[in-house]
DNA sequence: TTGCAACCGGTACCCGGGTACGGGGTTAAC
DNA sequence: GTTAACCCCGTACCCGGGTACCGGTTGCAA
């Protein structure tokens, strides 16, 4: 009897909505955990753990289904190194969104640097820096 | 009769499919245009303008609430300057949207850097670099 | 005039990441 | 032994931005 917890201890431990815990389960991100007699779910302390990884791994812009992929790929110990090559391949994706972002911010500056007033007027006024054109 | 076409010809010339004209429409972005007898829409040409400026301001990251918005504010004409303003805090929305990125995007290579190979492990690691607290 | 493409409205579904609700069963403190 | 708080499961709903499907009209050209 190792301090078993039930599920609204574990979402108050890891700062989690309760309902979240069965989503990730559904979901496969958490290990159905054993029950009681009476069927509530009791989780080892572990799951704390467990969640706070699953909430890091989405902050550095994983997810859900790719954070099973990882949760997966450490416990069956295949293909190693596979964090790191995962991690790149996200950071590629964080960088190009970025650039997106920069043009887009670059291309409001130039708006409001231009003094546009209204979207109509703009669209209709061939020097409006706006890119109108599609793609 | 000026050359007035139907939902298929808008949606063709905009780059949009035809249920989207719809759907704006419902979403108040489209006016409502002329219906023939038989209850068919038919678009003045100005709308394929009105779909690419939806178009371009979406791309510049207005969310189609926004862009209501801001197709309204030039039609009422009302406190302006109205476009140039909101141009500025959606500028400021991005900036810390990408600051957000940069940070995410540094955290990545840290990881990447420190030789994490699995999740599970690193989290129980306190040297790993990867931040699993909460907030 | 006939035949088929295009259009109509209404509704349902997709993605991701959850959250809420409702009716019933369990646990635990008093 | 009562009672409140918790938990169960299934289902529906939320956000944003569309897309798809349906059976039933209309438009237009050959």
């Amino acid at each position: 009897m190792n301090g078993e917890l039930r599920s609204g201890e574990v979402a108050e431990a890891a700062g989690v909505n309760p309902q979240t815990l069965r989503y990730y389960e559904r979901r496969g991100l958490l290990a159905e955990p054993p029950r009681s007699l009476g069927g509530h779910r009791l989780y080892p302390p572990e799951s704390v753990t467990v969640l706070r990884t699953i909430k890091a791994a989405q902050r550095l812009g994983f997810t859900l289904g790719e954070v099973a992929e990882l949760l997966d790929l450490g416990r069956r110990h295949a293909h190693r190194p596979g964090l790191a090559t995962r991690a790149r391949a996200k950071l590629a994706e964080v960088e190009s969104r970025i650039a997106d972002l920069a043009t887009i911010a670059a291309t409001l500056r130039t708006a409001i640097g231009s003094g546009c007033d209204d979207l109509a007027t703009c669209a209709a006024d061939p020097a409006c820096p706006i890119p109108f054109a599609d793609r």
